[in-house]
DNA sequence: TAGGAAGTGGAGCGCCTATTCCAGATGTCT
DNA sequence: AGACATCTGGAATAGGCGCTCCACTTCCTA
């Protein structure tokens, strides 16, 4: 006799076994570590094993790459959500601005993994996106804010966000193991480009559809979907 | 009876067979195409497929992919070492310097493949090697001069340039498709942050030390080369 | 034009990957 | 304690990869 209705899945709030659940945390715990130390494109296997389960075991809980990395990032993009309300709720606009971008790329330079989620969008992984549309909204509150204080540039488009944490994880993945702060050399010559003070002409920045686009563009797929195309 | 003592391999310099320098000509021609399609992490065997010759071809031609590579390659790098001869040429050495770096820029829009060349070293092609240092001989220079004009910032480092490199690297990958003029915007804000007008304290760059292990990272191997570590 | 060096391509090896399947172990409820 | 759904891990499938080997072909020279 189910203590579930249980249709047909467990509707997705269905309790696990004690022991599945346990795993699955195991699961998650060994995705956190390998995604941040290799990337987004880290074998299935390596994360299996290094949680001490089988594959079986981690494609019953996350049937997709997609469910594995929502999850595996659920926290991370809870302090991400976080730190752009640090930054509305700061004395002072500009600097909140700031600060946040130095964390949010902080963030990309700590995990791997995580650099690559702030690039990329997981259409299937609806509270994921849902909460990312969210950090825009206040992102935007927030732009607003910086350039009322006649800080920030008046033409700093919210796409440029996106675009500093594209380059910011080139800049990681390159210099991650060599200069592991090299990213704030270039995160420090940008938030003077962003300074009203420096404000020269500058190129249109890539429409939103366009970088919405680009956000989308294929997970790193660990391999195979390489030649689907 | 051979024409030529062939002590053990040709000597480097040893005329091919008119049909294996027809090959050796079509695999190149492919592997500049898939490379700047694709990246440095194209398959060999999509180039051979390409280049309409079996594998064994191709790697009897360049027994290395570094090889391949600096073959593939060798033309861009002259084109490249040509952006700083005209820059050294130009009669405003910042407007000279602004121009390279667009230009350089524009060469990793244009061909992803070259995109992390620029951001990798490939220690055993040693023509190669011997090439990019000159490059940054006369980068230094130029470097200099544009200080000199008092439009660069003095704390302008050599080591931003790879740094600013590795940035539209990550810009590139990620918008090719999408917003292909998106890193103009990058480096227009760069540029605004590197004159001297708009100079501000910035944190340490990377050492050049630092930057040339960050340089010497693992060239994308296809595959395999991640389960080494 | 004939002989042999030079060059060829695809089959094959070993390794890696994602994903599925299923016989057997485990937890949970009565 | 017994019954049974739930959960498990490793084997198995199917594919891609780099790279090598070798029976066969092509070119060049004399």
């Amino acid at each position: 006799m189910a203590r579930i209705p249980a249709s047909e899945q467990p509707p997705a709030g269905a309790a696990l076994r004690a022991d599945a659940e346990r795993n699955r945390e195991r699961v998650l715990e060994a995705a956190r570590h390998v995604f941040a130390e290799q990337g987004l494109d880290a074998s299935t296997n390596a994360i299996a094993r290094r949680a001490g389960v089988g594959v079986a075991t981690l494609f019953r809980r996350f049937p997709t790459r997609e469910d594995l990395i929502a999850a595996a990032f659920a926290e991370k993009m809870h302090a991400y959500a976080e730190a752009v309300d640090d930054a509305l709720a700061a004395p002072d606009a500009w600097h909140g601005f700031c600060a946040y971008l130095e964390r949010v790329c902080q963030m990309q330079a700590d995990d791997r993994g995580f650099a690559d989620v702030l690039t990329l969008t997981f259409p299937t992984a609806k509270a994921f996106e849902e909460q990312r549309k969210e950090i825009g909204e206040k992102l935007t509150k927030l732009l607003d804010s910086a350039k009322a204080t006649g800080r920030l540039r008046p033409d700093f488009a919210h796409q440029d966000v996106p675009l500093i944490l594209m380059a910011n994880a080139g800049v990681i993945t390159a210099t991650k193991d060599a200069a592991p702060d090299a990213w704030r050399r270039l995160v420090g010559y940008l938030l003077q480009a962003f300074a009203a003070e420096a404000a020269q002409p500058l190129p249109d920045p890539p429409s939103r559809a366009q970088m919405y686009r680009a956000l989308k563009r294929l997970a790193p797929t660990p391999h195979g979907a390489r030649s689907s195309g």
